[in-house]
DNA sequence: ACCTGAACACCGTTCAAGT
DNA sequence: ACCTGAACACCGTTCAAGT
């Protein structure tokens, strides 16, 4: 199927909201990117799709632009902000027990809703440095919700730190998806953590 | 700088060795990109580097291989026998009290010379079918050997199971590298080992 | 200030032709 | 059977020109 012919790529709703006025700003574009890659997968985010849902052409781009991954770095600033509110919400239900946080962040963890826009985000983490420190704040923000819980539970503050690192680094491994292993069944969390947090 | 001239791209030595005649075989093509791999990262192995190590042309390449993810998955073929054997052997030190084991399975983790081939091919495995389906199939052999030792160390085969589990995820998580926290070192995965296995 | 449209370089893939 | 070398399509990037 050739490129500029042939009916709508995937199924393209509005041509992307423009936030102010009628000409495109920087945040705009990361929400038409983000949603292309919602919609279909890390591969369909590229100049010529995310343009299309944009409703301009390539040149456009890079006067927002300096490349594709100031694009992704915006994405990951988008999303990040956006995962750190939803986190923070969960970690000031000060008055929920600290085991009863970390059994809701560890559900929302496992709501894969949120999975393919995280594993594609560590993907480019990889090559694209600025990306790679965003998700490396959003580890460590992660990580002292999870050790505060733990520290007052545990009361030892290495054991805290330590088995924080240990659940984090799982939940890491997890969001990275296609592990082989069997998606672990809510009952089988209950278990883990009557076992890591004290009984 | 242009691509048939020039000096030598990275530190390229011999160029590479055919397993049998003069001609290559597929393993061959394998190993030489294997080799690009370690030592000059992901980005670095695409069709030009990689014929240029193996010494031929590109056509060449493609009497071989299907496209570039068959080379992937010959690549991850090779390198997940290796990994396999050598897991064998530290899960075979049967005579070894199982928590030894694991700490030894660990401390292989935490070796960071496997680390870059193990990422990229997670990497592959995200768009390559076949690659992802070696890398489940290695990952729930790896599930096994911790299980094992785990059902040994505690009796209790929910538990074993179920800590099995976050272990490995945490191994992956941790494999994948770019986490923001900060490496665990030896004294605390002592510590971390003591509070997951019995005392 | 923001966008178009054509150009260029690069890389994956194909294929007819060689030995 | 295995390899060469030229061709093509595609995609990221640049840039002169428009409004």
């Amino acid at each position: 199927m050739a490129v500029g012919e042939g009916p709508a790529t995937s199924a393209a709703s509005a041509p992307v909201r423009r936030s102010r006025g009628s000409r495109l700003t920087a945040d705009d574009w990361a929400a038409a990117a983000l949603e292309v890659l919602v919609a279909d997968g890390i591969a369909a985010v590229d100049i010529n799709t995310v343009c299309k849902r944009a409703g301009v052409t390539r040149g456009s781009f890079y006067w927002h632009f300096s490349d594709l991954g100031a694009l992704h770095a915006a994405m990951a600033e988008r999303w990040i902000a956006e995962t750190r509110e939803v986190l923070k919400q969960l970690g000031e239900l000060d008055r929920l027990p600290a085991a009863e946080r970390i059994h809701a962040m560890t559900m929302h963890l496992l709501d894969d809703s949120n999975a393919g826009v995280e594993r594609a985000l560590r993907e480019w983490g990889r090559t694209e440095p600025t990306v790679a420190q965003m998700i490396a704040e959003g580890d460590r923000f992660v990580f002292s919700l999870v050790e505060g819980a733990l520290l007052e539970l545990r009361g030892n503050a290495e054991e805290a730190r330590v088995l924080a690192g240990l659940l984090v680094y799982a939940g890491i491994g997890f969001a990275h998806g296609q592990a082989g292993l069997p998606k672990p069944t809510a009952e089988e969390i209950e278990k883990l953590l009557s076992l890591v947090l004290p009984a």
